[in-house]
DNA sequence: CAGTGGTCTAGACCACAAT
DNA sequence: TTGTGGTCTAGACCACTGA
């Protein structure tokens, strides 16, 4: 059953989307192993992997070692995010950056953030706030915390011309963290500082990052009025 | 200068993440080719490819034929965010799903929806509103455009038992789409229909999707207050 | 033009998990 | 136990792009 032939893992990829598209590979369906669609496809079972593994990744198909590659039963849009140090971000759109430190003391954490910083036993931890300008305009506002137990350098950092985001980013690596977006009602001094009105709604990005088991910092980003995330999902489909 | 040789690609990949994080490549930095480092770390050089090609889709390399592999100048994190089907992701919840339309018809759009749909020249689109509720309580409403010169077969749907949203995942491939995150204060009809006070803060997503060059749909959702979408970013360092 | 990454090949061994 | 995907290898050719 040699077909055409296809050349390349792209191609691979969609000729597998257009069998699921047309229903040929319905959702929860087993398609054939890498194998046998190697041989009908006239090419190396290791281009066979690339365009599954590029499928898979994007979420269309499912892999399991010997169960096999299945169709996903609900397919989902995933989208990447880009979240770039906060300075970086207001010079691309060709403001300038400014910065301004409001607070900065060392003290245990609320009981919120000692869940999420230090869940066996209270640590001290640096606490700061801070506000991120574009063009001398209120852009974001930081309310951060970062475990002293596990970066003990930055009770060295004083942050007033550097922010802690950008220190920590640059500083210490870090291996995986939690995101969460929230839209929220703008509170009374995050209102007053961000120049909104007490109530209005604020987009709020919570971020806490490790390295391996041990937290490092745990944020809320508060951004102005206006402020947008912007993103696109892939092309699974090439061309 | 044989190292104690790399067995794998993840391992490759951590190691050129260390050199990173120590400074021994700097952002800017131009590192070894493939091929020398194939030799330094005593594998193949589709093993350094590969190592490297999923670094570079994290962010953390840019990679260019003939000027080779730098380290990215700005770090960024970059977090995968899958947005499901809405009755999926209610049931994932463990509630139950309903729905209810409100409005169905055909119409030219606004200018502002135009531009998105049809930015050539007006064509009849197919405005749907509806409203998504878990376990009875309102959680998005859905107000969405769907371009009938694409999709002449929505013009049949009458969207009453299964949602615009589910209908059109599961039959309109699309090859790409725009998504971007905001909050907005709950306008009007809008507030009363997610049950909350008029001005509140909700989560607005608002996402066009393309066949190609033609665009297909073009929907806002906005969610009840509470939501939050979660994310995670990456890990680049395994374990 | 020439150096770099992008990809393909044919074969091999391994790791995992369903049976 | 055994079938499946996961990965590595050594070599080759190609495509892009900087000089």
């Amino acid at each position: 059953m040699s077909q055409p032939r296809f050349r390349n893992w792209q191609a691979i990829q969609d000729e597998v989307l257009r069998r699921i598209h047309a229903r040929d590979w319905p959702p929860g369906h087993v398609i054939p192993n890498e194998v046998d669609l190697a041989a009908e496809f006239g090419c190396a079972r290791a281009t066979v992997n690339r365009a599954l593994r590029a499928l898979a990744e994007a979420g269309m198909l499912e892999r399991r070692r010997k169960a096999g590659t299945r169709v996903a039963l609900h397919p989902v849009s995933r989208a990447t995010v880009d979240i770039p140090v906060i300075r970086q971000e207001i010079e691309d759109r060709g403001q300038s950056y400014t910065y301004r430190m409001f607070s900065r003391k060392i003290a245990r954490p609320p009981v919120s953030i000692q869940a999420r910083l230090c869940p066996d036993s209270p640590v001290d931890c640096l606490h700061v706030t801070a506000l991120h300008l574009a063009s001398g305009v209120a852009y974001v506002f930081e309310d951060r915390w970062i475990n002293l137990a596990t970066v003990p350098a930055a009770a060295n950092q004083n942050f007033d011309t550097i922010s802690a985001n950008e220190w920590l980013l640059a500083t210490v690596p870090y291996t995986h963290g939690d995101i969460s977006f929230t839209a929220e009602a703008a509170a009374g001094a995050e209102a007053d500082l961000l120049g909104t009105a007490r109530g209005a709604p604020v987009f709020v990005i919570d971020r806490t990052t490790w390295d391996h088991d041990r937290a490092i910092t745990t944020v809320r980003l508060s951004y102005a009025p206006g402020y947008r995330i912007r993103t696109s999902v892939g092309t699974p489909v090439s061309v």
